[in-house]
DNA sequence: CGACGGCTTGAGGTAAGTCAATCCACGTGG
DNA sequence: CCACGTGGATTGACTTACCTCAAGCCGTCG
């Protein structure tokens, strides 16, 4: 059973028995657990820490001085949180834990360590923030061409194929544990219209939440909704 | 005067002679115009060159099956189209010039080249992608949590700050080249809403916008607006 | 048992979309 | 120099997706 981080990343290369040891050593060092609602890393921080994402579910989110909040991204077993630390002076937005949530915590100077030491490494992060790219735009496409149902659809997609990737999937069932108002702040709706949008998913027999659960039920139709 | 990708990069960091000489051959050597609604890069493309404007507007945007188009990023002089190609199979999206657009064409070659030879400089690149996140993460925002002024008024105050980072503005007037219909794609609205807010936002004295040239009249206000 | 957080439903309001004209600036050809 | 065509901007009338306010429900935990 790989590590999640090695999972993501070897999607994208081939890592050799030391680089995978490599990685293990690097992930295993240090851990730290967050509590539902607990800032894993809040606006303005300045740190020398990076964490990635071990176990439970994670939040790239913006409080706007209305009070409302905007989610950009979800983070999943095998995502880095922080990347960006390492050039930018401080954190533009919150990372937040969603429910009950372990992370690994790699010092900066072990990362930089070990991107001078491999460049199939280097790459191999260098594509992860591409992709992570490439879902930010996605979700923008989301927010501004699609309606409710789509958007719910599109997300759902997203979150079946990623958690698959890292191993994460039995079938098309997966951990789903976080609260309707969560994810009306992805999607950027209120939560009666974001309940009454998933009832109509859920009564076309598309998909099936229950108690921190999701399951697909038919993904070809799904992700055509999704225009995924 | 400095060439748009030195400014860029100098907001991160301090170049000497030998590395700004650099960037100057580097984008000096080839050159490449393109019509308005040309593509640049196609979905799919598979490419070896990098492209930078050096002069006009370009736009990342994706079709969806129904014919709409979501644009999501403006590519303003001094911005990288894709640099993704060195780590991604293909391109996932489009790159289409709005309007008579010049870019610099370098080769995948020499980019790495540079990277290899200046940390520097590999840095400053770094820091620019983890920048044009930062702004996607800003549209998701905008998209999810800001009504149609807001949304509009955000655009605007972006392209004002990043064309003033590169020179191109004088005082709060600079090329707005595109149509309503490219705004609108852009803020995920109809035309004929985007016009009626456009209008509101200009009565209430905030920003004019005539052949192509936009003035921001209020800044102060136009960003509360826009909650910038 | 009561309190609480999360989910669900109803009724009515509003921002934004649709469809359809009209207008205006411009470039082109007769 | 005018006639015309074209693409973009503007406006009007009507529809709709989504929001707001408000209440009720249901499971869980102290």
């Amino acid at each position: 059973m790989l590590n999640p981080l090695t999972a993501k990343l070897e999607q994208f290369t081939r890592f050799d028995p030391s680089e995978r040891l490599r990685l293990d050593e690097l992930i295993s060092e240090k851990t730290k657990h967050y509590a539902r609602g607990q800032h894993i890393i809040s606006v303005g921080d300045k740190i020398d820490e990076i964490h990635l994402v071990l176990d439970g579910l994670a939040t790239r989110s913006k409080m706007l001085k209305d009070g409302s909040r905007q989610l950009m991204a979800f983070l999943v077993p095998g995502d880095l949180c922080d990347l960006e630390v390492f050039v930018l002076n401080a954190m533009d937005h919150d990372i937040v834990a969603l429910v009950e949530t372990k992370c690994a915590v790699i010092s900066a100077a072990d990362i930089e360590q070990l991107l001078t030491e491999s460049s199939n490494l280097t790459r191999a992060f260098w594509w992860s923030t591409m992709t992570d790219s490439a879902v930010l735009r996605e979700w923008i496409v989301n927010h501004g061409s699609r309606d409710a149902l789509a958007r719910i659809a599109h997300i759902v997609c997203e979150l079946l194929i990623r958690h698959r990737i890292v191993g994460h999937t039995v079938d098309n069932t997966f951990a789903f544990p976080m609260t309707q108002d969560d994810l009306a702040d992805a999607t950027g709706m209120t939560t009666i219209h974001l309940n009454r949008s998933l009832k109509q998913l859920r009564e076309d027999g598309l998909l099936e939440w229950r108690s921190k659960v999701m399951t697909v039920l038919d993904f070809e139709r799904l992700s055509r909704v999704a225009q995924y």
